[in-house]
DNA sequence: AAGACGGGGAT
DNA sequence: ATCCCAGTCTT
């Protein structure tokens, strides 16, 4: 049985459909850009578009440029990434954009390895925004288009490593055509956004269900092969929600782990005793009283967090501690830190 | 190669 | 509950 092309089979239908039935209307997709393309491909990793969406817009408005989002302060573009998740990508977002203006004028780079080298841009991303601008035909390697190539191509095994990433990458390779190639990276992607879905898959709208080797195996639930999930993690913390009438003590978390560089309520590990942290910080003299919130899980996809919220109102707090990692902030001004959805849970039911 | 890193949509 | 989302970085 000899092999067909690809392109013939596979990469030909694909475009077509994708001129009937592809998105054609998300904003990043209008007066299309280096710069839209590359903030829309950070914000939508991990994270679905219509999550996306909203934040993009905001983001775009308050940064038309990457100049214009060089030249911001850090905390200025934490605070519109508050809510989104995977804060690291707001600060090598903000930190790539520096190293654009000082490397290369302000311009994006079109060049794979620049591109590449920049903080928070791997190889699906830098893939994404040299092809989806037509500027090299370059492979995305997201989730839907693992799928998909999975499926169709019945590619077996774990495709974030080994054999199988290896085989994944040359064979989305071998699809892209040579002339509509950034219609088919978007094409791809549609089709396991719309179509070639995890569970819901609709093989009978799909343009090439006639070659797809998994539907032909009734394979199609089983690619590609789930990682096995790790049991998730649990832990609980004391959030110290220092507050004086409408004013909120918070501080900086460091720049590791979770919520890394996010403005937070003093955290306690659950086997820290309240009363004596309160007095070491608060000072001994000063009187306050204590009341508590409903204890609530945060969930993260790796971890279980149970947070419980210990209010403590003070009269008068001492702002000589206050340092550039502690601040004593009114509550309208908490928006524009960067917050985690904890944070905002607890502010918003105070 | 494995784990960390958020939060939410869909089922 | 569980899976998974336009992945990357660190260990």
């Amino acid at each position: 049985m000899t092999k067909k092309n690809p392109q013939e089979i596979f990469t030909k239908p694909i475009l077509e459909w994708w001129h009937k039935s592809g998105r054609k209307d998300l904003p990043w997709q209008k007066e299309k850009s280096l710069y839209k393309t590359w903030v829309s491909e950070i914000m939508l990793q991990q994270t679905q578009v219509k999550t996306v969406i909203p934040y993009f817009l905001k983001f775009l408005s308050d940064f038309p440029s990457i100049s214009g989002l060089a030249n911001a302060k850090e905390s200025e573009v934490m605070s519109h990434w508050s809510g989104l998740g995977y804060y690291s990508r707001a600060r090598n977002l903000h930190k790539a954009a520096t190293i654009i203006k000082k490397e290369y004028g302000g311009k994006f780079p079109q060049n794979f390895d620049q591109i590449v080298a920049l903080p928070g841009i791997g190889p699906s991303t830098a893939g994404a925004i040299l092809s989806l601008n037509k500027i090299e035909p370059r492979p995305i390697m997201d989730g839907n288009v693992k799928r998909v190539i999975a499926r169709h191509f019945y590619v077996e095994g774990d495709l974030s490593k080994g054999d199988s990433k290896n085989r994944i990458w040359k064979l989305t390779e071998s699809c892209i055509p040579d002339s509509e190639f950034d219609v088919f990276t978007q094409a791809i992607m549609d089709l396991g956004a719309t179509v070639c879905l995890p569970r819901k898959y609709k093989c009978e709208q799909c343009p090439v269900n006639q070659s797809c080797i998994a539907k032909r195996k009734n394979m199609v639930e089983s690619l590609p092969q789930k990682k096995a999930r790790k049991r998730k993690k649990k832990t609980e913390y004391n959030f110290m929600v220092i507050r004086s009438g409408e004013d909120f003590l918070l501080e900086r978390r460091d720049s590791n782990g979770i919520w890394p560089g996010l403005w937070s309520f003093p955290t306690l590990e659950i086997n820290e005793k309240v009363r004596p942290w309160i007095n070491s910080y608060i000072g001994v003299s000063n009187s306050y009283e204590l009341s508590y919130m409903d204890p609530f899980i945060h969930s993260l996809s790796h971890i279980d967090i149970k947070i419980n919220p210990i209010i403590v109102d003070v009269n008068d707090y001492k702002t000589d501690t206050i340092s550039k990692d502690m601040i004593f902030i009114k509550r309208q001004k908490i928006k524009s830190l960067g917050i985690s959805k904890a944070v905002k849970k607890i502010i918003d039911e105070l």
